[in-house]
DNA sequence: CAATTTATTGACCACTCCAGTCAATTCGTG
DNA sequence: CACGAATTGACTGGAGTGGTCAATAAATTG
């Protein structure tokens, strides 16, 4: 990614990036403290800046980076001809997951970055972000007549966004506090048995 | 509440205790700024240390405050008679978004105290703190047995849950970033819709 | 091996913000 | 007016800040 950064230790780099994605996204911009960052990471401060000049290209990075990261898993593991608007979401649900276990903080990032700015400033300052990508998620290719007739689709649809996102954020909980480790195949299961629920539920 | 005041107008302790809980809420107690306090709730650096003594006690009366309101809430307006677990629950959410009128911090405030501390520790610090009235709120006199037969009740109640708390959260961000004003009745319809859905969904 | 380059350190600087104090002022009331 | 209570905000020592840079360690080269 862009030339910022020399030629860097990929696991050093992975520590850097999520001791920072971390801190910034429990701090705003100006109270996030890279003495915070190069300690959790096991660096020197010096290193960060030599790395990342300051404070604000650091940032930038971790911006360009965890859009990279998100847009990348997506494009490359999303079945799009897949009409079942639940098994997309589940799909979207255990991509994020998957991401959580090698940069445990980039969600909560990448969230904060869209409650701080407005989407006019994130696209000014990161021209080439794909929005269509995120929108194309709950449309393209989805089959909405699987629905029982008469329903409230758009209810039905924030019951279901809920549920994957609680379901998710519960699971990170657990495994944060070290109440269970993250097994693919066992989450999938479970996740899989709110799914047959909700389908139940909202399909004809 | 406790002799830690003196008699103070009570619309300007009111504005106190929603600055102090609105700054503990976004930030760990150490990094929580009383300058900001003041300024927020419009008085004087002097008068607060004047009223509280300090951070820390005015930290715990805000937790016995916070507390007492909830607890006011739950034991006053609560049906306890009501055996459905969906309309209690749709209480609790009506309960809080009143509170939240008044109080707009106060339930953040109260669930961090729940992150950053253990049970324990607040019961130690709190010796009547109403433990089992919590409990209770999912329990007591609930009739499971109208849940569909076969289903799995636990996972029905989570997104039972999930959906009530996401319904609030949203509704709130929405209020608080002006599009729209808050309205009981309205409020109330529009939860009642979710209910009926849930209800439909599980019950038999 | 020495020589040279590159990666890394952490003490240091000027500055901001902090919790808490207290002499001075304003306010409410008889 | 007088007197006590409520309220102010300039001020303190100390902690933490982003960023620098001379010095050291490690890696690479001949």
């Amino acid at each position: 990614m862009e030339g910022v950064l020399k030629a860097v230790d990929q696991e050093k780099l992975d520590r850097i990036l999520n001791s920072a994605m971390k801190e910034f996204s429990s701090q705003p911009f100006q109270k996030a403290s890279t003495n915070k960052i190069v300690e959790d990471a096991g660096i020197s401060k010096g290193l960060l800046f030599h790395y990342f000049g300051n404070k604000e290209k650091l940032f930038a990075y971790l911006e360009k980076f965890s859009f990279k990261v998100i847009e990348d898993g997506i494009v490359n593991e999303l079945d799009w001809d897949n009409a079942d608007i639940l098994l997309r979401l589940k799909e979207v649900s255990m991509i994020k997951l998957n991401i959580i276990q090698k940069y445990p903080y980039l969600n909560d990032f990448s969230l904060r970055l869209f409650k701080d700015q407005t989407i006019e400033e994130i696209m000014h300052r990161n021209p080439n972000f794909p929005l269509e990508l995120y929108s194309q998620v709950y449309t393209r290719n989805i089959d909405f007549s699987l629905f029982k007739d008469g329903l409230d689709v758009e209810k039905a649809l924030n019951i279901i966004k809920w549920t994957m996102e609680k379901f998710s954020e519960e699971l990170r909980w657990k495994i944060e506090h070290g109440s269970m480790e993250f097994d693919q195949t066992i989450v999938e299961r479970e996740l899989n048995m709110y799914i047959d629920m909700l389908k139940t539920s909202f399909y004809k």
